[in-house]
RNA sequence: CGCGGGGUAGAGCAGCUGGAAGCUCGUCGGGCUCAUAACCCGGAGGUCGCAGGUUCAAAUCCUGCCUCCGCAA
């Protein structure tokens, strides 16, 4: 079945991996513009282009989608059907109707949760219990398209971005999995899909840098959800011993402090720093301040002098 | 040429206005204690990222390189 795959960041790669695996003939990959990046501000392709460049599979990099063009060029693989994952833009309508099989996106959320470019760590910044993700026929809003299939799992209190990431991404092979062989016994071109209940709807919106700093006023559990929902990448921050930290990771802890002053640090040990939040504390075990290396809260110490 | 901070003992750091390599932890040995992640005494462990240069003398100044990281996109 003749594919084109669009995608851009990491989490996109694993799909187009997925897809290849689950037996899609990718015949074209569409991925954003090189572009400088980085420190040294060096050009640099995306993790999808990286992987189709290892499968020998050809990638295409149009700067905007409106150019006939590019619908031009898109038609010219006579691909039966388009897939995306997190492609990081909307298609407009005269490419969604190329495909005779239609353009379906993989979502990392159970639809109509969390639409939008950040439910993954939304969900582990909302404390969600359950996760997942859907497939869905593309129109042209974001996420809001028919859905296919949705495949839920359950999301531990201690699960965080990389973890959750890694198994949507083993769900995500499944739910392509499933796809491909629907779709080949499928006698039309299109697949039984249900309306979204457009009501029940949230959005899950990028993450301000502003969000990425812990606040200490704010309950512990808060703050918790925090370090795990961001880490590895882009990490929760907060200022240790006056130097600017990336959080890694982090326990939780119950309890109430009578001279009540959010932000003092309880302890500072082996077992980690404990700062007192709005309500309980928060104990940093895993850090990396700016300009060092990722290092245990115990090692951070031992060189810093941490004042209560 | 986007901006910036590092690379010193197993770990985390100080020293960097040039002149005997240090701190905390760990580790090893011994001691104390009912006991201890406690305390006391003692020891081992470092080509100061690499390569040149300046100098009587360089971790410390200059040049190049390697490498790690933060910001901004």
């Amino acid at each position: 079945m003749k594919t084109i795959f669009f995608g851009t960041p990491v989490l996109a790669a694993e799909c187009l991996k997925a897809a290849i695996d689950a037996g899609f003939d990718i015949v074209c990959v569409v991925t954003r513009a090189d572009k400088p990046q980085g420190r040294g501000y060096v050009s640099a392709p995306s993790p999808v282009k990286v992987l189709a460049a290892e499968n020998g599979i050809e990638v295409f990099q149009p700067e905007k989608l409106g150019e006939p063009q590019v619908a031009e060029t898109l038609k010219s693989f006579g691909a039966e059907l388009f897939l995306t994952a997190a492609y990081g833009k909307i298609l407009p309508p005269e490419i969604l109707s190329i495909p005779k099989k239609g353009a379906i996106n993989i979502h990392a959320s159970l639809l109509p949760k969390l639409r939008g470019p950040s439910p993954i760590n939304r969900a582990l910044l909302g404390g969600d219990k359950i996760g997942g993700v859907s497939l869905m026929y593309m129109d042209e809003s974001m996420d809001t398209g028919d859905v296919i299939l949705r495949l839920p799992m359950e999301i531990p209190d201690d699960m965080d971005f990389s973890k959750y990431s890694g198994e949507l991404a083993v769900l995500g092979g499944k739910a392509l999995k499933f796809l491909y062989n629907a779709l080949k016994n499928e006698p039309g071109d299109r697949l039984p899909a249900e309306k979204q209940d457009h009501t029940g709807a949230t959005y899950a919106k990028k993450i301000t840098k502003e969000e990425m700093v812990l606040d200490f006023t704010q309950p512990a559990a808060l703050n918790y959800n925090k370090v795990r929902a961001l880490s590895p990448s882009p990490c929760a921050r907060t200022t240790v011993a006056g130097r600017m930290c990336k959080i890694y990771k982090a326990e939780l802890k119950s309890g109430r402090f009578s001279p009540s002053r959010p932000g003092r640090i309880v302890s500072a040990d082996k077992n980690g720093i404990e700062i007192e939040c709005g309500d309980g504390s928060l104990v940093i075990t895993e850090l990396r301040p700016s300009g060092k290396n990722k290092m245990s809260a115990s090692a951070f110490i031992l060189g810093n002098i941490i004042e209560r």
